[in-house]
DNA sequence: ATCCTACAATGGACTTTGTCTAAGTCAAAT
DNA sequence: ATTTGACTTAGACAAAGTCCATTGTAGGAT
């Protein structure tokens, strides 16, 4: 929010219109939105920004580490500024509904020496799948 | 293999040089392949093969279960024959090289009924990332 | 062995998601 | 107020994948 505006001036970006309907949009938790959805969220507030800019503005977002990408699926990359409490996914296989979970323990202990064929592992991703009650229940 | 061959058959499939060669380049553990890289090395083997023979085909293997989709990056989902050992994925953030992984544990039951937000949760998809022992040392 | 037909293969058009570029615009430093 | 380079834009382009009408054929029936 206007937290995330300051620490954006400070970096040295340039403050535009585009810029923080962007930064708006993208707010929340559980928030997991796809470049087009962001764009459409951002044109009901300023109506002649573009796709471009859009997409520019996420990857922007993304390398200075404000905002995650997220692949659940094969479709498009989703955006999520939760970016700074590490977490992980639970997808509902019917709907798409996206939760950000946080399980217990480290999954990285969990890789045996014997398991890791002499790479250097720094990271997992663990992405749940199952049904949310909506289509539990249908 | 033609144990695969086999198994499509008594499923009532009907057995065409094309899907034989596409069930033939999948083969093996570590086998991560895309759309396109399995439309290539089939074309090797049966020139005439068209692209969207080897989509419908990955779509029947993997609707049957005798192949998983990965989608480890944001490009083209890859094709895994090794559908029958469940594992999950070690891949290089620089070259993309692709390995099979056994964590030990359950990472089901790390999740915790609080962080379920009602969702009947039905499986867990595990990718680790780091660099491998080329990449590290370049 | 030949015929028949439902299933499968094909090429190309089309869609979705994303990237790139050249030209125009504007935030902010001076 | 001027200047300047960073930013935005529209549209062309590309990669990955889907869809469909047409043509071909595997395998059962005769
Ligand atoms: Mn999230
Ligand atoms: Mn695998
Ligand atoms: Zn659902
Ligand atoms: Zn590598």
């Amino acid at each position: 929010m206007s937290d995330l505006l300051e620490r954006l001036r400070g970096r040295g970006w340039r403050m535009t219109a585009q810029r923080r309907v962007v930064a708006e949009v993208l707010n929340g938790e559980h928030v997991h939105l796809t470049a087009d959805e962001v764009h459409a969220r951002a044109v009901a507030k300023l109506p002649e920004i573009s796709r471009a800019t859009v997409y520019n503005t996420l990857g922007e977002l993304v390398s200075l580490g404000e905002v995650l990408e997220v692949t659940t699926d094969k479709r498009a990359k989703r955006y999520d500024p939760n970016a700074h409490r590490p977490h992980h996914h639970l997808v509902c296989a019917r709907c798409g509904a996206i939760r950000d979970v946080h399980p217990i323990g480290n999954p990285l202990a969990d890789l045996p020496d014997s398991e890791r064929f002499g790479f250097t592992v720094s990271d997992v991703e663990m992405t749940y799948r199952g049904l949310c009650p909506d289509c539990a229940s249908a």
